[in-house]
DNA sequence: GCCAACGTTGGC
DNA sequence: GCCAACGTTGGC
């Protein structure tokens, strides 16, 4: 098992990591993703178990504020084809559907957060997608290298990788 | 709240 | 198939 790791935005104003961790056993169907390299990584990337770090976007301090991971692997995204629907697309059906999404769960919520001032500031971090000028993608890949460093940076010591 | 950057749409 | 127009994202 033991996949890649990955990050999603969320503006907390819309839902936050207190959102999540308030939910039913503490998982979300993380629908509503309608851009297609995002999509693709939600139906093919990631696998259960997968680490997924969790960012608030548009806010003073935006920052990785906590860490969940895959409890179901990308299935369609009924969102897409309901009517109340906050992003409808009636392109999508349940026949033929366009757009996918995980079920995330909660597992940590960090102590410090780590902002992406001290992101931008961290030697090991200047190669991430996310710092890059004009990145708009709200689920993307992390290295383990990456993913190791922002564990650091939040205090959380995590298991270096097995070899076998 | 502003605005640059980006992805998508649709006229041609 | 080009590209202008548009809507959205997200740092600041």
């Amino acid at each position: 098992m033991s996949g890649n790791c990955w990050l999603v935005k969320s503006e907390p104003d819309t839902f936050s990591i207190q959102d999540l961790a308030l939910r039913p056993k503490q998982t979300e169907g993380w629908d509503g993703v309608r851009n297609y390299q995002a999509r693709n990584y939600l139906r093919d990337g990631m696998k259960k178990g997968d680490p997924v770090l969790f960012y608030h976007s548009r806010i003073r301090q935006p920052a990785i504020v906590g860490l969940c991971s895959v409890v179901r692997e990308g299935y369609p995204d009924a969102s897409a084809w309901h009517r109340d629907s906050a992003h409808p697309d009636p392109k999508s059906t349940p026949e033929n559907p366009i757009w996918y999404q995980v079920d995330l769960r909660l597992e940590i919520i960090f102590k410090g957060p780590v902002l992406l001032e001290n992101l931008r500031k961290d030697s090991q971090m200047q190669e991430m997608a996310l710092l890059k000028k004009g990145n708009r993608l709200s689920v993307m890949p992390v290295s383990p290298a990456h993913y190791r460093r922002i564990m650091e940076m939040a205090g959380i010591s995590v298991l270096p990788e097995r070899n076998q």
